[in-house]
DNA sequence: TCTATTACCTACCAACTGGTATGGATGTGT
DNA sequence: ACACATCCATACCAGTTGGTAGGTAATAGA
């Protein structure tokens, strides 16, 4: 057979299982639920995936981290003025979302916080996205630095840890308050504290 | 019977049901396990909780808020200089983290990631923990602004808004990648936010 | 056309889940 | 001393979980 380039029930049971383990995390996640969305039973799951943990994992790999290379990754990486690039994604990011992306949170930080401690794999997949994720904006902010847009006394490495780290933090809040307005108002801080980069300032 | 004061059992209980739930979140916490913990058995569990999703509620009450309120809101409330105290717990909170404490992370947060999209009256009671935490933030650089060390042009309710998200972003990404130094790292960037309120600035 | 493999379905299972019913032991009020 | 509530243990149950065994239909290769 094919098992090339369009491979349907796969990508239907990727998709669904997507779908539910960003509605109730992974293992709540139900393979029942997967099957009904798809209108597949379990042969067909199993032949794809020898085990719930492996879907689970492969969700991570060919669903959440290649939505955040094209959304994210890659338009960082390819942009000529970076600093600019993150505040529009920051602001990009605020503006399109709708009521049950901010209920339901961001599908990397809420698998990272369900199952770093309980499953090495799943552990290291994430953080080796979080770490991508991290680098590409210490790339971004150092570039930024050669083309005199950040203060050249700042800490990238940090200062790019943060920003993630304060980024998923504004996921969580606004999850939290399922407001939209709550998200927006967090991220507009963190664009100020990004813009604060720029300006020349002493650590304390 | 006494009921009263010292109720050891419920209290074991209690205490048990926190650690599983902070080691496994609560939809996976077991009951079995709560009880080999407090070598109890069921009739004592459902003698005082009637189910588990009323335990799970009373953790988030009697443990998780009142650790709350006695490390972090109560000090805030009642420091005379609410600013350099807040410092000074961001400071406290990044020293005196162990590594299992760090593997499991905030046991706020997690229970928000979970519960918030799945249980209104938890979305509801750990909301209130949430908002009571940056109100307590908010007052403090209030009245950081009227002792003159928090810039007048600084929006309190946002920063405070971001200093919370911010916050629980810190102990996310330190929980992932496992480690004690990426948790000080990214808590002294937000030191260095918080104290660049104090001097003057413009938005953008 | 015969064979082998892929793709998928149906029926089933052991393990575990939260929850209940029952009963015994220990006080407590009268 | 009797009745009664509190505290907790034991045994049990229905429902759900991920996973498996075995079969069927379709397709591919020769």
């Amino acid at each position: 057979m094919d098992s090339g380039l369009l491979d349907q029930t796969r990508d239907k049971i990727l998709n669904a299982a997507y779908g539910e383990i960003h509605r109730s995390g992974f293992q709540a996640a139900s393979i029942a639920n997967i099957l009904a969305d798809t209108k597949l039973t379990k042969g067909a799951l199993y032949h794809y995936f020898p085990a719930k943990r492996v879907l689970g994992l492969a969700v991570i790999d060919e669903v959440i981290q290649a939505g955040f290379e094209e959304m994210v990754f890659r338009p960082l990486r390819e942009a000529e003025h970076p600093v600019e690039e993150l505040l529009d994604i920051l602001q990009r990011k605020s503006e399109y979302l709708n009521e049950t992306t901010v209920k339901l949170g961001c599908p990397l930080n809420n698998l990272m916080q369900e199952m770093s401690p309980l499953d090495e794999e799943f552990k290291e997949r994430l953080t080796r996205i979080l770490k991508t994720w991290q680098t590409t904006v210490q790339n971004a902010l150092v570039q930024g630095q050669r083309q005199r847009q950040i203060s050249a006394d700042v800490d990238c490495e940090a200062a790019a840890l943060f920003i993630v780290a304060a980024w998923e933090g504004c996921w969580g809040v606004a999850k939290n308050m399922q407001s939209i307005k709550t998200f927006r108002l967090c991220m507009a801080q963190l664009r100020v504290y990004v813009s604060g980069l720029k300006t020349t300032r002493k650590a304390k």
